[in-house]
This record gives C-alpha cells, sequence and structure tokens, in this order.
DNA sequence: CGAACAGTTGATCAGGATCAACTCGAGTGG
DNA sequence: CCACTCGAGTTGATCCTGATCAACTGTTCG
C-alpha cells in the first residue's frame, strides 16, 4: 500500500529514515474502485492524495460537446492528482481497469512535506516529471505522424511499465481500447486501427487483448523517435 | 530585477517576511540577451536558475531534421527553467526579442528553499502550473480545429499579459513571427497565414507588427473554447 | 541596392476524418 | 441453449482540413 508511495519518491531522492517512517505511519484509506469509476473530478479541490498501487487509470479532459483528451496513462505507483495538493483539477482521472489505490489526507501530506522537506522536493520532482511527459507528447501531436505518434506512446508506455517491474521481455499489459489511444493521440478511431495494423505488418509490435507485445524494440524506438531521456529515469534506462 | 521573481513567487503563496527578505538579498547576475540567443539547451543541467525579467522567450523542442515544436512562451516574471532546478532539460529556451534575465545559482536558491519551505512551495506550484498549460496544449492540438487552436494560443496570451501589466485594453505586444505560431500550434505557416487572415476577416482579432490586438474577446473566447480556469489566477481571471 | 526575412497568394496533394457497414466475441436473460 | 445485445475491432468509400510546393510582395537593414 503505501510502499508503493515510497518506493516511488525514493526514486526521486534519497528520504531520510525519519522521512520514511512518516511515510510509513499514514494512516491511508486503501480503497478498491471498479473500471470506469472516476477516481478524481475536473474542477475538484480534491481533500485526498491518491495514490495507484495496482491497475490502470488515465487523466483525460472533456470537451463540451463529447470531444475527449486524454493527457496521460497511469501505472502503479504514480500519484495521480499530484496537482490536487496544492491547486484544484483541471481534468479528471479515470480508472481504467479495477484499481486499487491509497489515499492520504491532502493536509497530512502537506504536514509531512512541512516536516521533512526531502518528501516536498520529491512530489516537486514527480510533478516536473509529468511536465515532461506532457512536453515529449505535445511535440508528438504538433509534429509527428500518427504512425510516429503510436510508436512512441507504446515506446513511453513499456519503459514506465518496465521501470516499475510490470514488463518483461517487451511484454506488457496496457488496458486501453483503440479508442483511448486515438483520444489519447489525437486521432481518430479508424485511423488508429490501421496505424497499429501498420505497426503490426511492419513486425514492431502485437497488441490484441490488452497485452501489448514489443517485437522489435529497436525498430519501434526508431519509429516513434523515442529517447527516453525526458523520463530522467536511473541508470539503465533503455 | 529580482522584484519579478519575488512577484511572482508571492502570487503562488504567502510569503514571510525572512523569506522575502531572503530573495532580496540573492546576488543575481542581470545580463542582458540579444534575440535568437539561446538561454537554456536541450540536455543542459543549468547551473542557474534564469527569470527573465524583460523581453520574451519561447521554449522548443528541436528535431533532427529540423522540424521544430515549441512548447511554451514566457513573459517578464517567469522563471524559464524550472525544470533545471531537479533535472537536466529536455528541451530548449530561446530568446524572442533582446531579453534581460536575472540568473542566481541553483545551488544557492536551494539553500533558500531548504530554509523556507514557503519559497520552495511557490517554486513547486509554478511547475504545477506550466504543467496545467501544457496540458491546455494538449487539448488543442489533440481535439482542436487550427481555427480554434489559434484563438486558443492568442486568448492564453492576453490573460497572462494581462495578469503581469503587459496589457492594455486586448492590446499586447507579442513579437512571434507566424513561423513561431505555426511551430506552437502544430501547424503549416501557410495555413496559419490563413488562419490569421480568417480571425481578423472575422473582426476577432487585429495582429500586425508583433502588436496583437483583440477586438472581440467574447468572440475569440467563444471559438477557442477558452476557459482561463487552468491558469488558476486569483480573483478577477477574467 | 541587394540580401534576407516576414507575410501573402494560388494550386495541388495527402494524411487523416467521417460515414456506414459488418464481424466477432462475451455476456445475459429468457 | 439460443437469441439478443453491446462493446471492440475491422473494412471500404468518400470527404476535407491542413500540408506542400512555388511564386511573389513588402520591408528592413547593412
Amino acid at each position: 500500500m503505501v510502499e508503493r508511495l515510497i518506493a516511488n519518491l525514493q526514486n526521486q531522492g534519497p528520504l531520510s529514515a525519519a522521512a520514511r517512517d512518516a511515510l510509513a505511519g499514514l494512516q491511508g484509506a486503501p480503497k478498491t474502485l471498479p473500471a470506469g469509476a472516476e477516481i478524481a473530478s475536473d474542477g475538484d479541490r480534491p481533500q485526498d492524495c491518491t495514490v495507484l498501487v495496482r491497475g490502470h487509470a488515465f487523466r483525460h479532459k472533456n470537451l463540451p460537446d463529447g470531444r475527449r483528451q486524454i493527457i496521460s496513462f497511469y501505472i502503479a505507483g504514480d500519484v495521480v492528482d499530484l496537482q490536487g495538493l496544492l491547486l484544484s483539477l483541471d481534468d479528471s482521472v479515470t480508472a481504467l481497469t479495477a484499481c486499487e489505490v491509497f489515499q492520504a489526507s491532502r493536509a497530512r501530506m502537506h504536514g509531512l512535506m512541512d516536516d521533512h522537506p526531502q518528501i516536498a522536493r520529491a512530489f516537486w520532482r514527480l510533478s516536473l516529471l509529468e511536465g515532461a511527459m506532457f512536453r515529449a507528447w505535445m511535440v508528438g501531436m504538433g509534429r509527428r505522424t500518427a504512425y510516429a505518434r503510436v510508436a512512441h506512446l507504446l515506446c513511453e508506455v513499456m519503459v514506465r511499465m518496465r521501470a516499475v517491474g510490470l514488463a518483461e521481455n517487451n511484454r506488457a499489459n496496457f488496458p486501453v481500447t483503440q479508442a483511448h489511444l486515438s483520444d489519447a493521440l489525437g486521432l481518430s478511431m479508424v485511423h488508429t486501427n490501421r496505424t497499429l495494423q501498420a505497426l503490426r505488418a511492419d513486425g514492431l509490435i502485437s497488441f490484441r487483448g490488452h497485452e501489448l507485445v514489443i517485437r522489435d524494440w529497436p525498430g519501434l524506438v526508431a519509429a516513434g523517435e523515442f529517447d527516453p531521456a525526458y523520463l530522467h529515469l536511473p541508470g539503465k534506462a533503455r
């Protein structure tokens, strides 16, 4: 439960034993949410800070007429409402699958950060990393073809899943529909479908029933012009 | 010089007198840079924290083959390399006009943040705001037409300039070329040109020689589906 | 006076959107 | 056990937004 959060924060920088203990002592409400549940809502100022412990979720902005832009996909360990610690939310977070989350009161979290600047710094660093991912995504939407965009997204997902031990042998569970991918990449569903077929035909991936397999990693990286530097992973980031 | 930074941080939350004094005591190197100068470079880990005091700049990612995506425009008061305080940079910042910047050593800045958690929090909040702008931008690139995208960008620029006292009567100096706008919005230059003409023809804006005038604010807001909530400005944000 | 750059215009092209069916499970309920 | 529905994926045909190519204007500046 809390361990996921501690591990995540510790990846951002060293934590003193006291800081770790303080985090471990967090009174959290573990909660299980069904697929499709709205974990956080546009406009809210959440009372809690929510960490995804198990399952997948995504952040998205819904436009009045039904159009939707998916902003990011969350995997285990991610703090899904970082912005909620200081601001109200500008978009929503929805569970993609059944999710287990850990919630700690925002006020308590702020208390911990006041006592342990290292914790505050870790959250800040997480916010910056999120920003870096947004920017990489922007480059794709502004300047890359559909083919490259899809490839780039799949690379990013794979690297992030690997980093938290959720992918092996370029194989990972990525429970999205093609509609989700479309809304993430700014494409129509039909075109996403065709692009995935092209990637399959080129022997780069296979992707059926939420099981993503990357069959040609260097090929996919090249197709997506993917450079993992922006994820700022330690060590064997590649 | 430093005052710009202090004012900006103070907009993010209260600062104690001690914190303000500490900031005011920053030994900063004021510098003037010519238009086109690269203020920060992709891949660098800057030694300084740079605040734009006067002039305009933009953050951008250059792709190997010459394509370019502009990520954001910076105006007076902005910290242009927030990410550099904790991470290396994933993109570059270039001066749009001659700029005056204030630079304080990163180490010193960290010292201040250790002593004054309020300052650290303000920087964190700035980072979150930047993220919110990126996301709003993503929605546009993914799901809006060229016309709406341009309108949205111009709205954002105007609101931000207003907020720092650089715009009056819906009139502001916005020293970008149409090529810059194109790279910011993911459009071709030709199409940006035509879209601007359409906005002019519809009586929404005029934009010549770096002087942006919004002639029909409600109209432009509607055209761009612009909702300033994501900028989290205090009070009379509209 | 001639670069060099910014803006503009016209003509043509293409990437991706849209519209409309149809297939294929996986439930679900009678 | 079968009929029915519903969501996801797939396919084909057509349309259109915005890209590309190419030229030309105007302005600034050395």
